[in-house]
DNA sequence: TCAATCTTGATTAGATAGGTCAGGTATGTT
DNA sequence: AACATACCTGACCTATCTAATCAAGATTGA
């Protein structure tokens, strides 16, 4: 039901990379593999996905590489992960056509809005994580997350 | 990322019939097929990972059929996912064993937890939606729920 | 020129989801 | 007892998706 799937872990890790980088360093995709154990090739697919989201910029030749192409503080794992998988969430009810009423519920339904607030609350939350968060381990997990869990746990 | 798969949704709809089922009434596979739409034989298989995780109770023979084995305000979506859905929730690291390096980050990781965050995020709104709220369309999600998203939205 | 490095798009092997099938067991009715 | 109804069990199939690979090209720096 809800899977990190490796593209998505992937990326993040590839980004989290960057983001250490200092200043504008850039890092070769043959380096990020190694540093990451994630395939070569597969490194590649990845970042050209981060790329035509805007995440990353990137210098082709020798001594070319990718660096981020905005502050870690204005990158979400959100965004990561919209760019790199592209249906975040899919409830089936979505899944038919107008005319097909497989779903016999469309009108008025009471489950539907659950799965779709579901969504919401997913991407609330990935869009309160921010790179730059994560590379203060010792914070743990973003204090702008906290409140979304209401009282202590 | 984040999916209702079919199985799912179709174990929700079949519970939220049983639970406007008045008192304690049955009703056959075969009818809640015709009434939900759902593969007659899928059916079944749903219906027998819900019983052999305590949420519904069968009578067999003519005149058999299953109804709730709970009240509808004590059966959560969460128990429902839960009983149809063997890995609700997964991520990449977990995967690897504990030899196995792929995950250079095992220790003192800073990604980590926001997946397993989001696990026990997934599962807390989850948990906060009964059977019960879901007959009563009119309130939307449930109040208990709306707490979890913090300020308006 | 040559080597390093990104860029593009197709392709493949394996896993998973969604659904089907065949055969069995229990229960009510006649 | 016989029969129809309906649950029960587990194996099986198939289309889609994921993760990864491959091949060929385009830029850039030395
Ligand atoms: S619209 Fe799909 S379950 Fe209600
Ligand atoms: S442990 Fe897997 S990303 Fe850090």
């Amino acid at each position: 039901m809800l899977r990190i799937g490796s593209s998505v872990e992937y990326a993040t890790r590839l980004m989290v990379r960057l983001a250490a980088e200092a200043d504008g360093a850039t890092l070769s995709a043959e380096r990020m593999s190694a540093l990451e154990n994630v395939p070569r090739d597969y490194v590649d697919q990845i970042l050209q996905r981060l790329r035509r989201a805007g995440l990353v910029e990137s210098r082709r030749g020798a001594q070319g590489g990718y660096k981020l192409s905005l502050e870690p503080s204005r990158i979400t794992i959100g965004r990561i992960v919209k760019a790199v998988d592209e249906g975040v969430f899919e409830a089936v009810c979505g899944r038919y056509s107008a005319g097909d009423t497989k779903c016999s519920h469309s009108d008025g339904c009471g489950i539907r809005p659950v799965w779709e607030r579901l969504g919401l609350f997913v991407e609330e939350y990935l869009d309160n994580v921010t790179l730059a968060e994560l590379l203060e381990p010792e914070l743990g997990v973003s204090a702008r997350v906290k409140h979304l869990f209401g009282a202590e746990r």
